[in-house]
DNA sequence: TTGATTGCAAACAATTTGCAATACT
DNA sequence: AGTATTGCAAATTGTTTGCAATCAA
């Protein structure tokens, strides 16, 4: 009978370490190359999804085409909140009532629970506002 | 001498045509499977590429794994807003005036334009709501 | 003991590259 | 004519799967 029990290992530690270390963005082949003593990517790949799905960790596509990853640090505080340029790529956290306002507005009229540890707003960010060019598209 | 001439191609025409018929997310495949007379991937990827290099289109990862590309076009048009639960994976679409509240506030007050086609907000909807679990983050 | 986790090798899928043929200006 | 673009096949890369061995509870 499947019970969900969930196991702590020396992998999942080890991991969890470097990833919290990261200040920034990571790629699995980061973590990959921070280990002393190996682990399979496989794990790697298994378990950064995990915290991936449980809201831990964002993921996304770099312009270079990588995928990155980064650790939503502060996820047991409330309200945490990110501007993420679509130009540039850069992902600003944002400490404003703003979004408690909001997550308030939202549950109580659109019967929704908003997360506390990944709202992402995408957009474009001021410096790369300049630079917004109006190209033809060919 | 390259002078970087730009040449218009049927090809391009008809991919640029599809995905500006898409109000919502594409995939590469998408577009592939949207031709009547197939163009070859290879050109698809390119011209999308050119495209997201350029501005005009979002590219990037969904909760399922795949690679979604976005118009932006539109961000001059309404603001869209969409609540994304990360339990069953269904995506609402909200029409509110909070929304464009939180837009100017943000425009204001943190010096970035929000998107107007693609804002999304995970969290956990109404009929999930039950089925939360607090595990650890193994 | 039981079920979860690991890690290898192999499978798979998405994307890129080389290159000759073709289309655009 | 000269350069950009196309599209095929092949190569490459990132990620997932199957499965037997190992580990945590």
């Amino acid at each position: 009978m499947s019970r969900n029990t969930i196991y702590n290992t020396k992998q999942k530690d080890k991991i969890l370490d470097i990833i919290k270390k990261c200040d920034c963005e990571f790629t699995i082949k980061d973590i990959y190359n921070s280990l002393d003593k190996k682990i399979g990517l496989t794990t790697i790949y298994r378990y950064v999804d995990r915290l991936v799905e449980n809201g831990f960790v964002n993921k996304n596509i770099g312009k270079d085409n990588i995928t990155y990853y980064r650790y939503l640090e502060s996820c047991t505080k409330e309200n945490h909140f990110y501007l993420k340029c679509d130009l540039c790529g850069i992902m600003e956290h944002v400490d404003c009532d703003c979004i408690k306002e909001l997550s308030e507005h939202i549950i109580n009229n659109h019967k929704f629970i908003p997360s506390k540890k990944n709202i992402i707003i995408n957009g474009i960010c001021n410096k790369c506002e300049g630079s917004v060019k109006n190209e033809e598209k060919n």
